[in-house]
DNA sequence: AGCTATTAATAACG
DNA sequence: TCGTTATTAATAGCT
């Protein structure tokens, strides 16, 4: 959906790799955030760009991932303001999370922000973090469950598929012998008239 | 891009939200596919539909992988003095804790302790912190994919047995027709000849 | 499960 | 890097 179709393979210049991945990425994840918000869905989405940097979207919130990054990554002092500016000046291109603090604090430039309100947006954003934790711990947690119960439920059913199959093997072996005194006692008569397909 | 702008908030009808959901997991899928190849980016995604169902995506390595590298990315190093001295007041009733700084600095108190000695516990305990969360979270994933595996196994296995009982279902039927006729013939001799067992 | 009118994404260019 | 635009791609509402 460009000017040309472009084909579906490793794009070679550099260049045109990284602005597509830009692009893409930006487009992947906004299509997975509606994806979660339109279905009631729980999703969680990890992209490592070719030289490594991450970029994730969990639960259709990719601000508070993005801020955990930076929480656990590069470490958020609590006091250094400075610091706290320069690391939300960087995730300051997220569309949620300008939202977020627009409809926090009436503004959508952090420069605009005190000092207090700042320290409150830290508190806030790392409250979502832990919650975002929590939430993601059960949901793995949740398909465990699942895994472990269809798991359950499989072998329950290979079991009894099992027997049925021991039964009519015994079944059939009885099957078996009167069908070789059949074949034995020459009755092709019978076996075509029954039969008359085989 | 439908015939209509579609608003994005959830979608309160159950079976235009299912659709939905097929038709755009569908499509974010092939995005997340495509991405990975034109831009030589590792991913994974993971999609819970609302009923639950598991839907993943994940190029080159596995999933496990690719989480443990997230998680080891978080847990690199940092120096979050605040979040650490609660976490460490926190687990301060731990016994093993306590013996390890003892141990480690000559008291168990940590009060006792220098702002030097308190940083480099803070690094340690950070360490520590990252390796566990590391081990945990690959326990999980490799426990997850275990399942998966079984699970795939089992059925496998089901298809199989189902395939199994289907074939002698027919032979069976077709074995019962001459066993009927033998009845009706009054060839008891027979089976009692050789079946002396039945 | 298909179809089509629309909207949305994006490749190439500036 | 950022914006624009010509195209292609995805999909909402129907059937």
């Amino acid at each position: 959906m460009g000017k040309k179709k472009l084909e579906i393979k490793r794009i070679e210049n550099k260049s045109n790799r990284q602005i597509t991945f830009s692009k893409r990425r930006k487009g992947l994840m906004k299509k997975a955030r509606e994806l979660s918000i339109l279905c009631d869905a729980k999703l969680a989405l990890l992209i490592f760009s070719s030289t490594g940097k991450l970029y994730e979207l969990c639960n259709g919130d990719s601000l508070a991932e993005v801020v955990q990054r930076y929480w656990d990554n590069l470490g958020a002092s609590g006091t250094d303001t400075k610091g706290l500016r320069f690391e939300i000046a960087d995730i300051w291109s997220d569309e949620a999370f300008s939202q977020l603090v627009q409809s926090h604090f009436g503004v959508s430039e952090l420069e605009h922000l005190s000092v207090t309100d700042l320290m409150e947006l830290e508190k806030l954003v790392h409250s979502a973090l832990s919650r975002i934790r929590s939430a993601k711990m059960r949901l793995m947690m949740e398909s465990v469950e699942n895994l472990k119960k269809k798991e359950h439920i499989l072998r329950n059913e290979n079991e009894l598929l099992e027997k049925q199959i021991e039964a009519q093997k015994k079944a059939d072996d009885v099957n078996n012998v009167v069908t070789r005194f059949i074949d034995y006692d020459q009755t092709d008569r019978v076996t075509h008239n029954l039969l008359p397909g085989l």
